[in-house]
DNA sequence: TTGTATGCAAATGTTTTGCAGAGCC
DNA sequence: GGCTCTGCAAAACATTTGCATACAA
């Protein structure tokens, strides 16, 4: 009981400085940090994978914010690279928090919706360094992968 | 989109039996051939990077088919991998020739939305390979990639 | 205080569905 | 001939926009 409380206590402070580091992130872009992009980002640093506006507005304290604002808020800290998002073609946006060194991908069941994360990602290595050589700038990517899972087969 | 139209005969018939060979594909995989499907995978196979619904509609004999058709049609043939999809995250769902063997991907400027395709993909090779010793099955992917390109900086 | 963010309502744009008639095999 | 495909209309769905008010810096 008493190891179950602490495992607890500490996953809440590994998610607070979490949320911490989102918000000093904001700063430092200069974005504004307000109500409803504070519960936003704190949603979205519990998540285990990538949340959709409508996944994350029912996440949200009910009445404590709109839906257009959840989007508004994703469209932006997307553009200034805090969020990345992902695609799985099913015209869902999904959004995750972007970490800086390394990043994963992840595998959609087809089926059953599924997902899971596939290892860290080489594209920095290989198919950006190539573009930016280019000239390309900002280049972004998302590699989504669509299958049918080990138990929907 | 800049699209050149060419008089050489060998074009032509290089295009021709492109299409020979998509309609014979979907004989394989027991797709009806019909009057509609024809003209769509003959636009396809002209292409020279995907196209959206709505653009492979505007290249069709107007009147000769319905959007909602192409919709339909570009649904069937994707499930079958006829046809490959690409998702640049603005909402719009583009569809080309999938080649068997091996398939390029595409940067689309965030800007002005053009499109250059990037060198061969090694998924197959890594990350599909993995996926399928863990029991995935009919493991498909889409790696778009969004930059700024050079006219646009 | 000033400019930005929010909430609500309504619009947009893409993709999907229902159904009766037409067409492929 | 049977079953699928098509066209038309209307619906569904995610996302965006306009505008007056509320709020962060």
């Amino acid at each position: 009981m008493q190891i179950h409380h602490c495992e607890h206590e500490s996953h809440k402070t590994k998610n607070d400085s979490k949320v911490e580091t989102l918000l000093s992130r904001m700063r430092e872009r200069k974005i504004r940090i307000t109500g409803p992009r504070r519960e936003i980002v704190a949603v979205l640093a519990r998540a285990k994978q990538p949340l959709s506006s409508e996944e994350i507005f029912g996440l949200l304290k009910k009445g404590s914010t709109d839906l257009v604002t959840v989007y508004r808020s994703l469209a932006l800290l997307e553009e200034s690279g805090v969020l990345r998002r992902s695609d799985f073609g099913d015209g869902v946006r999904r959004f995750e928090v972007s970490a800086s060194s390394h990043h994963h991908h992840y595998v959609r069941c087809r089926s059953c919706g599924s997902l899971e994360a596939i290892g860290d990602c080489s594209f920095e290595q290989t198919i950006a360094r190539i573009l930016k050589k280019k000239g390309y700038q900002d280049v972004r990517h998302s590699l989504d992968v669509l299958a049918i899972c080990n138990s929907c087969n």
